[in-house]
DNA sequence: CGGTACAATGATAGATGTCGCCTTTGGCCATGGATCC
């Protein structure tokens, strides 16, 4: 491509832009992204939190002919770009999952060539019937949005994220993008392999943020967390979130801080509760109806609030990636926000039993071999309910999805039918065996490095960031608890965070015609 | 003892009735979208 074909793209990029999203120019990298993207090239995209990633898609869909696949980890998180989009006159674009009709969704199909953009969960990848339509359109790029996904998830919790380069190849091998806001090179080189393309196109930017304070607090008790929460929440009236790694904890806490606090406003959220309680709860939150949540690791994917000032953690998560995520939801807007792990020996217990509970063991696995082959002598068909597989190998319902993804991976388990090979079989063992325990030496060392963390005694910020990224900016007020900082000395901007300051009518303009935070973050 | 999602299915309680039925004022039946496991 000569010098003058590529000034005339630029020109045509930057127009489509004001057209199609009303910015003037690009952001940070997503020029380069997209241009490689044109190109037809794989391309890995670390940029941070509202840096308008999915403008790296979206703007491609418009250019090239043809379909863009968007794999995402959360419907809520399809519907709320489907809604964005068609607000901005963008309306050759659908998610698909399962609040459609199956009539609705055969009409999709089959007219599914004529949407630009077409956005897809990793687990509908793997129904027939769809990859069949798949098959016969001309896709023109596949990206993977919080591309982290693969590697946080994939290995155990959604399996179906790992397959996802065999759909890549059925569907005659697009060219492929992954974006994420977090992934350390472990997490790049997890993705990269896991998709099959061990040569994509990297564009890592930083995504350490100075407006964030660092502070750990380490308690002999669980009272004094609750003391300490009940202080902080007296003194700072702010967005506030607390995270817990059980759902019981969470509940209880928002019941005692509404008992101790009666003014305050708090809600809890996890997992286990009603769909439509969790929209409802978020809903109140964003609005400012809401101050504090008390949550598990369910609250934040998609949480788009800019001024959420205060992220407590009763717990400690299994590991760093996860705490930068989860703290990382502060000061969006860019204004000074706080981070505060509390901390107690005890609690190095309860990430430890998740990542124990995560793998079956290998008792259990040895038991399922078993089962399987006395199963398949008497047929070879593999029908179970889901009680009988939990009653005959012993195992939880998540236990058995990384299993039945084992079985199938080895070809021990195919279309619902047991293949019975000695030889096979004893060597998928083993594989499989030593996969557990390779996973479980590589979480319990995540569980440490996060230990490690709580424990140095040098700049929290630098040792947080380290493993993510060579250099990072250093705030020139507060910085964190091992630099100084201490939490009596924090004086948030009150001024944008307080529930009842009016809004201005551009925000609510702008709330209004659903155009989303892209414009607000500097 | 502790946490994360999606899709697809079957059971169930509650609303509906392009003029539902029968009769007088609600009770009963078939139907098929939500909701809960």
């Amino acid at each position: 491509m000569g010098g003058g074909d590529r000034l005339n793209t630029t020109g045509a990029l930057e127009k489509k832009l004001k057209k199609y999203f009303n910015y003037d120019s690009f952001r940070k990298g997503q020029r380069e992204i997209i241009e490689d993207v044109l190109q037809g090239k794989d391309v890995l995209g670390i940029l941070p939190t509202g840096s308008g990633k999915s403008i790296c898609y979206q703007l491609p869909a418009l250019l090239l002919p043809g379909t863009v696949i968007v794999v995402s980890p959360l419907i809520a998180l399809m519907m709320d770009q489907v809604k964005q989009l068609k607000a901005k006159h963008f309306k050759q674009v659908i998610a698909l999952n399962s609040f459609l009709t199956p009539i609705e969704r055969q009409q999709i199909y089959q007219r599914l060539h004529q949407y630009r953009l077409v956005y897809v969960s990793p687990e509908l990848l793997q129904q027939e019937q769809f990859v069949f339509y798949l098959k016969k359109m001309n896709i023109s790029l596949f990206v993977i949005d919080e591309a982290h996904c693969i590697s946080q998830w994939g290995h155990e919790f959604r399996p179906d994220y790992m397959k996802l380069k065999e759909t890549i190849q059925i569907i005659h091998n697009p060219p492929v993008l992954a974006l994420s806001a977090t992934a350390t090179p472990m997490v790049q080189q997890d993705i990269m392999k896991s998709l099959n393309k061990p040569e994509m196109n990297k564009h890592i930017y930083p995504i350490d943020r100075k407006n964030l304070i660092f502070s750990i607090r380490k308690v002999n008790e669980h009272e004094e967390k609750l003391a300490s929460i009940i202080h902080l929440l007296t003194i700072y009236k702010l967005p506030t979130l607390i995270y817990f790694s059980s759902r019981n904890t969470a509940e209880w806490m928002a019941q005692t801080l509404a008992y101790e606090i009666p003014e305050l406003r708090v809600a809890f959220y996890h997992g286990g509760m009603e769909p439509m309680d969790r929209v409802a709860i978020q809903q109140q939150f964003m609005n400012d109806q809401l101050q504090v949540i008390c949550c598990t690791s369910a609250f934040g994917m998609g949480i788009d609030k800019s001024n959420i000032r205060l992220i407590i953690h009763y717990h400690l998560p299994t590991q760093i990636e996860s705490f930068v995520q989860e703290a990382g939801r502060a000061g969006r807007d860019g204004k000074t926000s706080l981070s505060i792990l509390l901390y107690s020996d005890k609690d190095f217990f309860i990430p430890k039993q998740i990542i124990q509970n995560e793998l079956p063991s290998i008792e259990i696995i040895q038991n399922a071999f078993r089962v399987l082959y006395t199963l398949q002598k008497e047929s070879n068909i593999f029908s179970l309910t889901e009680e009988q597989i939990e009653q005959l190998f012993q195992i939880n319902e998540i236990q058995w999805r990384f299993m039945h993804a084992q079985f199938e991976k080895h070809d021990i388990i195919r279309d619902n039918k047991i293949i019975y090979d000695k030889g096979k079989w004893k060597e998928a063992y083993q594989q499989i065996v030593d996969n557990i325990q390779e996973r479980t030496r590589m979480k319990e060392s995540k569980l440490h490095e996060m230990l490690r963390w709580i424990h140095e005694e040098n700049c929290l910020r630098e040792a947080l960031y380290q493993p993510f990224q060579s250099t990072f900016t250093k705030p020139e007020d507060y910085c964190c608890s091992n630099c100084g900082f201490t939490v009596e000395q924090w004086k948030p901007d009150i001024q944008t965070s307080h529930h009842n300051q009016p809004t201005s009518w551009q925000e609510k303009l702008q709330q209004l015609f659903l155009i989303g935070d892209e414009n607000e973050a500097k």
